[in-house]
DNA sequence: GCCGTATTCAACCTTATGGTTGAAAAAGGC
DNA sequence: GCCTTTTTCAACCATAAGGTTGAATACGGC
């Protein structure tokens, strides 16, 4: 399957158990069977998850004896972030600008509605 | 639905169309249709994949005519970049932490092999 | 060589997701 | 009042995702 990076890396953590798992492996690195631990989930289904995790490199795996441990990738998370920033830098200056372009009106000129808002969020 | 927040974001981040769409949201504001425009899919694809963007906040909608200008919401991305970079960051204190004590270690100590990486991704 | 432990593979089930088409709703233009 | 434009709703379809159980594989301990 040929999906691209930042694809499957936002996609691997949109799901709260792997996050979880993240965020665990930020403090150690851990088998398998350690991170199945807490959760209600079979073993088998962490392994899935780690898969995913993987799959994204986000995380690896060596091996050592019949363990396996995980190992957090942390430098992927710049591909996130650049991105991310690109595009929350890039909003925000539009909005600096639109806000001097406002404040340079001249009393005369109806100014579009500045972002009337209106979410509809409550369905 | 009660997904988690931090889920409906990264989810709606995991599929390069939306991701597209942030992106010029991020220059202009624009109504579905000009959105749909470049895009091989029909309108109504669209106009769901702004509802999922909706549902995790990125955007809003507001009613001009009967167009309905969608503009991007930045700083949700912020819930984001603060997840991402508290893992980030205690990851590589980790590791500097590690790195420390590998080089405090006595020499007729043997270290744990220091993470000898192997990453499976070639499958 | 056999056993136990750790992990993955395979087959299967259920639900979510991204797409389609066709109809309905909302609001202005005349 | 009707027509047009823009957007959403509804029903449907195919496939991906997350979970399960059960079997297979990989190693180290003896």
């Amino acid at each position: 399957m040929t999906t691209d990076p930042l694809s499957s890396i936002f996609s691997a953590l949109a799901d709260p158990t792997r996050r979880d798992i993240v965020a665990r492996l930020a403090v150690a690195d851990a088998t398998v069977n350690e991170l199945a631990q807490p959760y209600e989930v079979t073993v088998q289904a962490v392994s899935k998850h780690l898969r995913v995790l993987e799959n994204a490199g986000l995380v690896s795996r060596s091996r050592e004896a019949q363990r396996r441990p995980v190992h957090l990738e942390a430098e992927v998370f710049d591909l996130m972030t650049k991105w991310i920033e690109r595009y929350r830098r890039q909003a925000e200056e539009r909005y600096r600008r639109l806000d001097d372009v406002l404040r340079a009106m001249p009393d005369d000129v109806e100014p579009r509605p500045p972002r009337p808002r209106q979410t509809g969020a409550g369905r």
